[in-house]
DNA sequence: CATGAATGAGGATTCATTCAT
DNA sequence: GATGAATGAATCCTCATTCAT
């Protein structure tokens, strides 16, 4: 667990606080980086004071755990969602403009940036960051699975390991395609990674 | 100039300093991050005074500069020199193992997360990644088009656009990938990644 | 006084509750001193909030001054006891061996050493020591004397001033000496203390 | 080692800074005791930064430590002083009154009191007093051995060990009392203690 | 050119204390 | 009476940076 183990008599008022603190680590994280943003404008930013904080999280540490654990439940959602639809393989490709666009934006890497620069150099990022992907993984994998199986593809696990570790490549070299290269123009990009897909996906 | 104006009386012995340092800081920044490598470590491992580095370079943040801006055209170098081969485009299906392979060393992705993270929130930064991107990808571009004209392929800009960048992408990404799951397996990733290459830069 | 002057409804829950802090505290100040026993600690161990303490303390420095008076009309009882047997003298060496092994319990000196060093600098402290020592050292006098005269030896004020005092001295270092060396042997110790005691007490 | 292994290039200079550092400890560990004294405090007293304290001292406990070394180092001395004496059993009787008087100064005891409170709780504080302790007690047993031997009285160890360890202790203990009755007479508790010294030493 | 002693601001964290409920 | 959420000052310590030598 990330949090602190301290009882509060109101637990409800404690995940609005930790929310709180949550939010405005968010902000500063992103302005700042995960060492540049101190306690204090953390606290700031969350409306309390910096030694409050730590009733509700042991360290800085804690927050920038429960901080990744938080985006990874995010994305944890956002497959879950995916794998509820009618036929996955197609709405991927019919989604492939926002998906793409998504990953453009600033707003969307610049934390992900920060977490993948410290799982580099702190192990207990790193083994969050493994534990969250071998969960989204496994659920995309039998996502993909099924949708290939439905549509008479070949499905055996190895060629779908490497299909889908492709793909999610792609998408994430997406954001780090942005940061080089922020004037990126949408129309052919997807163009691009359209034919990519159809060729990880749909043969 | 992310370098001190000021005069040295030997500039030949000036720039073995500067890169001496830069040398040093490569190691302690890979070790700690640019932010949790501190002078002292650096100036050792550089092999001169913490004091002595003011002499050539005004600031920590100057050294990150320099250090990013030296990488960024090693880079440059590196994408320049796949652009000039014989047959570019098979030279690129035939050496993926190799290529997909070197992207998933961590050795080889721990800086540049580093330098994204910062690029992500340091303009100065982002700037050099721009310029160099720019450099080198217009380069690519080029390369990849006489290739495909000689295979008789479509080469009207946009179409060429998107194809790079998306494949460039899915190289970046790679590293982003092992960083999420080690134990990632080469054999089957490279045959997800080949047929993505394919699809974008023979068809 | 050391506790507040507030006026509480029911004065002898309040004595209840000011006696639960005070044993609290004891555990604590034992296990990290007075200065490193946090009002947390204390509260947890007392059974009751942090903030409620201070309803019968008006600070954590008057909860050590009240604990050290506490402790200090406890030691003058003992020895008040110790001076009303039939034959102290005698008591007193076949007891030596009992009372040595006690002085040498890191229980028995922990809080001691504690009550020393705050008394080394707190004058107020330092007065409660005086004024239990007072109490207790005419006690103890006046019963030595009586034994002495009992044996038809010397009873002059002087001389039983000093050998009282080189008396209570020697015992009170048997603890620092424990604290020095913890493998100290009780019956050669004990043999030593017994040479000192009937050169102090019977001659 | 309780200080820093750091080099210092010239070292001269470095041990008058590490003493400075101890004697402003000293100060105000007298004033304040081990863990009210702040570094900031001691910084003042030694004319120097707080953080300039770290070059010589890794931390505070280091310097604690390095406080006790010294201590201990002058007792060693001391005894290493007595051991040279002509006949260091009459010279130590003879001695008496000044011994005991020093032993009644607060300037004497204030730091040791502090130093036991912490030994009780700081197990490297206990380490460093019971190796100290084991070396000065080795000498003082062989002076008082030698000593004996050449007035013809019995030295089988036992017995020597427990009147040396009761010797000390009174000696200790003398702190102790001034603590505890600071109008304490010097002339009638310097005979009190010869009676004991004399029973313990020479018969 | 080169050193490393020295500074001082700033970081994370702890804790006695207050106060609304 | 009793709670525990909240504060903010103070603590130890680190580090980029300066400067006398």
């Amino acid at each position: 667990m990330a949090t602190t183990d301290k009882r509060h008599s109101d637990p409800e008022r404690a995940a609005t606080r930790r929310r709180q603190v949550l939010e405005a680590a968010e902000t500063c994280f992103a302005r700042s980086g995960f060492h540049g943003a101190s306690m204090s404008e953390i606290s700031k930013a969350a409306g309390m004071s910096a030694g409050h904080i730590y009733n509700y999280f042991d360290s800085k540490d804690a927050i920038i755990m429960a901080f990744v654990d938080r985006r990874m439940e995010e994305v944890s959602a956002l497959l879950r969602d995916l794998g509820s639809r009618e036929d996955p393989l197609q709405s991927m490709l019919d989604d492939a403009t926002e998906r793409v666009a998504e990953h453009l934006q600033p707003a969307f890497w610049t934390l992900p940036m920060e977490i993948h620069a410290e799982a580099a150099r702190n192990p207990r990022i790193a083994e969050a960051l493994h534990a969250a992907d071998e969960d989204s993984r496994g659920q995309f994998r039998a996502v993909l699975k099924a949708a290939r199986e439905k549509r008479g593809l070949a499905v055996d696990d190895a060629t779908m390991d490497g299909r889908v570790d492709a793909l999610i490549s792609l998408f994430m070299g997406l954001s780090v395609r942005a940061l080089h290269r922020p004037q990126l123009e949408l129309g052919v990009l997807v163009e691009g990674v359209r034919i990519a897909m159809k060729a990880l996906l749909m043969t």
